[in-house]
DNA sequence: GAGGCCAGATGACGCCCCGTCATGATTTCA
DNA sequence: TGAAATCATGACGGGGCGTCATCTGGCCTC
């Protein structure tokens, strides 16, 4: 019976981490959101119910609804997270981009990028005919399209761009690389620098012959 | 007791209309169209229930799936009503035209004036936030994006341009009418002039500077 | 380390919507 | 006119939803 290392219920004195019930909080959450992926997923968004997702993390019904108001709500934090990982992606884009086109090629192409890995996590054997619903304006989401559309502002100004329509300018972009991404996604071999290279293109040709402001 | 006009239930002899089996059928399939398109603008395509549609027609529930599977289907009806009246006005546009320009303003002409008119009966005091879901791919829609691209084919071959990847173009291009004929609706007053010739223009613009196949 | 407190996990419950189906009413046909 | 076909009806079983009273166990105080 010497003093080896046998600690049974002794806390770790350099362990700084928060109290045992915070941590269960941040793991029931999390398990949540990885349940709701997979089954969104399995699923589709539609068919899944939030018994699905629920059963899947072991967790009783009524714990779900202590983390969210309903299946839309944890679709929408799903969104939410993406666009989060996404933002300083494009916030990089920015920070090194020289002039519109350089800006512009750079976050398409760090756009489909993520998309590609995105990819992964979601498609995975969805039922045919089945289709996700187009993400809501969650609070990410807006500050990524809010994002986009200042450094279109800041980069077209520093290039002494003549002023254009801001608002459908952004949208359109948003559009065509949101369009030609998915269309991207649906071909073997998945071809990013093809896509990204026609996205920026079509932009790119536009910009001059757009109606002056 | 002469024989003046009096004809309980004499059949109209020169009325060739089908039996009245047949026009009640058309009758409630119509009802129940009117009544979806109304709840859906009240409530938002969520929160309206299949109940919510058939208790404004004053059916029991039980004949709706008479008529529809669902409350998913009926909304694909209504979007493949629109798509149908839309596409003759799409084929006159590429019947009249005379190259890729022509065409392409007329189409986009002729789709945003479609737009405004369809935005009465819809967005009818929908709850802040809500949002349709994205229409699917119902036969006439599909009908309508072949359409747009071969046009887009046809056109471009008789203008003798280079050969573009058809598919990212023709996605590219619906998804900028798409979009910034959703902004346009967001604005007072409406323009449609001003949102087609900005759509037009970077459309036309992007299209020389995309890559040959 | 004993005791009390409270955040939060639990799952049964009532509610409502869903889709079906046996029934009856009405039209059509012979 | 009577039989058959068609279809509207609404009651019903099934199931997902969101809530809530209850319980569990982490945390804090002495």
């Amino acid at each position: 019976m010497s003093n080896i290392a046998y600690f049974p219920a002794r806390p770790d004195p350099e362990d700084s981490r928060p109290g045992k019930r915070e941590r269960t909080k941040v793991a029931n959450r999390q398990a949540i959101l990885d349940a709701a992926r997979a089954v969104f997923g399995e699923l589709g968004y539609e068919t899944a119910t939030v018994r699905d997702i629920i059963r899947r993390t072991g967790l009783a019904s009524g714990t779900f609804y202590n983390y969210y108001k309903s299946k839309e709500e944890v679709f929408d934090a799903l969104a939410d997270d993406g666009a989060r990982r996404f933002r300083p992606i494009l916030r990089a884009e920015s920070d090194k981009a020289v002039d519109f086109e350089s800006f512009l090629r750079g976050a398409i192409r760090a756009y489909f990028d993520f998309l590609e890995g995105e990819h992964e996590s979601w498609r995975i054997n969805r039922p045919a005919g089945e289709v996700f619903p187009h993400a809501r304006a969650t609070p990410e989401i807006v500050a990524v399209f809010d994002e986009v559309r200042d450094a279109f502002a800041k980069v077209l100004e520093h290039d002494h761009a003549p002023a254009v329509d801001l608002d459908y300018f952004t949208a359109a972009c948003i559009a065509v690389a949101r369009e030609v991404g998915d269309k991207m996604l649906e071909r073997r071999p998945i071809d990013v620098e093809g896509a990204a290279d026609f996205a920026v293109r079509m932009i790119l040709g536009g910009l001059p012959a757009l109606p002056r402001l």
